[in-house]
DNA sequence: TGAACAATTGAACGAATATTCAAATAGTTT
DNA sequence: AAACTATTTGAATATTCGTTCAATTGTTCA
């Protein structure tokens, strides 16, 4: 961090009440929610997920990605609990931890579709 | 990408459910808006924002930051369209690109804290 | 005009991240 | 048991990202 502004233009006011938000949002651990949406192997994995459960095979075809490449994410948004897995015989089947996060990934893409964002 | 599962125990039908949805959704441009709320710096000014609008000296004292550094993220910011600027004099007050971001930070925010999320 | 302050910008550097490759683990089948 | 397939894991590498520092631009005011 470094030089400070000089003038007392700026709003003591404004920045408590700020500083008060943030104490309240513990902005920490949203951005690091935020981060596991915020790639795009591990967004297209829990749109292809939206819609069935899917083992690491078909996850790799549906993204045109290696399996160790896709099974490294499926680790971070299991870790995330985005995601959770069930093993049957030699394949491991994926699934959206749905209830975490099925509203806030429709909402969002409610929103962004609107408003003609793109 | 690399070797491909060998038996036909993959889903094709299902595969094809989730290209489907990945064409209609496309994912790095979400992922791209993700990556936007994903740093921590990034999101802790949204947050600010979201009280009242601040110029950049406000902010660095919030977050306790250099101005610099304030700066390079309010660009990313507002290249991405979630937050505008005015000047005013020697001040440029920085404001969230309303109606796309508050209702999506807003119900991200209550979906997380319900479920224990934390 | 020039001095002072607010903000932006570009380059540089270190930290974090995604994918690849090779090796290991787990489960099934014979 | 051995052979085979699905998945996981760790190390290595290349890329991306955030902050710092120094220089620059824009604005006000004396």
């Amino acid at each position: 961090m470094a030089q400070p502004c000089k003038t007392l233009h700026v709003h003591p006011e404004k920045v408590e009440l700020a500083r008060k938000k943030l104490v309240e949002n513990n902005p920490l651990r949203l951005a690091e929610f935020f981060r596991l949406l915020a790639g795009e192997t591990r967004i297209s994995i829990l749109l292809a997920l939206s819609e069935s459960e899917l083992c690491v095979c078909d996850l790799s075809e549906v993204l045109n990605m290696s399996i160790s490449a896709v099974s490294h994410q499926l680790r971070q948004l299991k870790q995330g609990r985005l995601v959770k897995s069930r093993r049957d015989g030699k394949e491991v089947y994926y699934s959206l931890e749905i209830e975490h996060l099925k509203p806030i990934l429709l909402q969002t893409l409610e929103h962004l579709q609107e408003e003609d964002f793109w």
